[in-house]
DNA sequence: CCTACTAATTAAACAGTGTTCAATTATATT
DNA sequence: AATATAATTGAACACTGTTTAATTAGTAGG
């Protein structure tokens, strides 16, 4: 039954195709403004053939999100190498934040949109397992930073709260273009000036 | 010519009419998903004369975006009595905090929503001097800080970004619900003790 | 009071959207 | 070769923001 195998791999090949094409388009005009249409001409299909691969726009979504947070779990993996716990926070949010400046749609769809409740009510779901895990890696650093005796008087998990508030902070504002009105001139590197601010207020606590 | 001016009373009369028709449908189902067929049939009118009052649907937008800046503002100003910038910093954060928490509806669409791509260009634009007005307060303040000795080797405009970064933060993960997955025992208070931690931390940078 | 003018309001139209579905085409099995 | 199955299509539906010509209402001048 070797037809019925290619079949599959070709009906894989081209659910791969509407991804890679929605993707593309997402990351240059957004989300809101790729339109199916857009996504079908794009692989040369009709409209109508993207529905026999994904129930509707959303499901693309899902698909990709959930791509997301494996992707970010992967940038995270370098960390291991890190023994130093305070050096290994500031490299955890190095790598957040330029994960999130190179993929600021895919972030947007992670971090900021508004996710559908039975999304998030359903915390056994696939998808938020890798939202838990990265969180909890957070916490695991910050345990150590305290073990080893730096954020004395702080209380763990508020302190991970507030860590991954003030990255997400940074990049969400400048996903949804807060900071251009106010910091016209410096647009380009408030994000990366902002997160060094942070770095020397770690570095000023760790003494 | 008093008919004039009531009928300038009348005209002004529609426009808030439109302004809370808008707001409210904003809040309920998200600026995206509501349509100015949506907002005409709410206040019996016809699609088309919306256009006689506002620009597009970006210049509603606008409206709304501005009437809730005026409200953040007109809270901060219990903070002209505080002397200490230090204490008036953190001052600040909690009536940000506050804020949020109070409006979250209102913050979303100041803070989180997207805005529209029209709404953004405009950055000469008087309209946008509220947010302005409010960000300069937060880096006056700082600067302050920084003149009586604290945050030494620190810019003050990244700073500035830093600290609005970080309890904007904790309200807008709050808002969107992405702590209810990872912090679920926790939720209610998880954004005060956030806020505490990191008033501890500024403490902790004063001495 | 009636006409003329102005401003407000409307319905219709245009080009776009997500989505559905009957009809068609291509492919594989018997 | 005929049949069954799956993939693909194009047209249609009900929406969207916006524009515009036509209609209505209301005021001002004579």
């Amino acid at each position: 039954m070797g037809i019925a195998e290619r079949k599959e791999r070709d009906k894989e090949e081209l659910r791969e195709r509407i991804l890679i094409a929605a993707k593309a388009l997402f990351l240059e005009k957004g989300v809101e403004k790729t339109s199916i249409r857009n996504i079908a001409d794009l692989i040369e299909y009709s409209p109508g053939s993207i529905y026999h691969y994904f129930k509707d726009k959303n499901e693309i979504f899902h698909a990709l999100h959930q791509g997301g947070f494996q992707q970010l779990m992967s940038r995270m993996e370098v960390l291991a190498t890190v023994q130093n716990p305070m050096e290994r926070l500031k490299k955890m949010g190095a790598i957040y934040v330029e994960f999130a400046l190179q993929n600021p749609d895919m972030y947007d769809l992670m971090f900021i949109k508004e996710a559908p409740m039975a999304h998030v009510s359903s915390s056994n779901d696939e998808e938020w397992k890798e939202g838990f895990g990265t969180f909890n890696f957070l916490r695991a650093t910050i345990k150590e930073c305290i073990q080893v005796g730096h954020f004395q008087n702080h209380d763990e998990e508020a302190l991970s709260f507030l860590v991954w508030s003030t990255v997400h902070g940074m990049v969400s504002l400048h996903i949804r273009r807060r900071c251009e009105v106010v910091l016209a001139q410096r647009q380009s590197t408030i994000v990366k000036d902002g997160l060094n601010e942070f770095f020397s207020i770690l570095d000023r606590l760790s003494q």
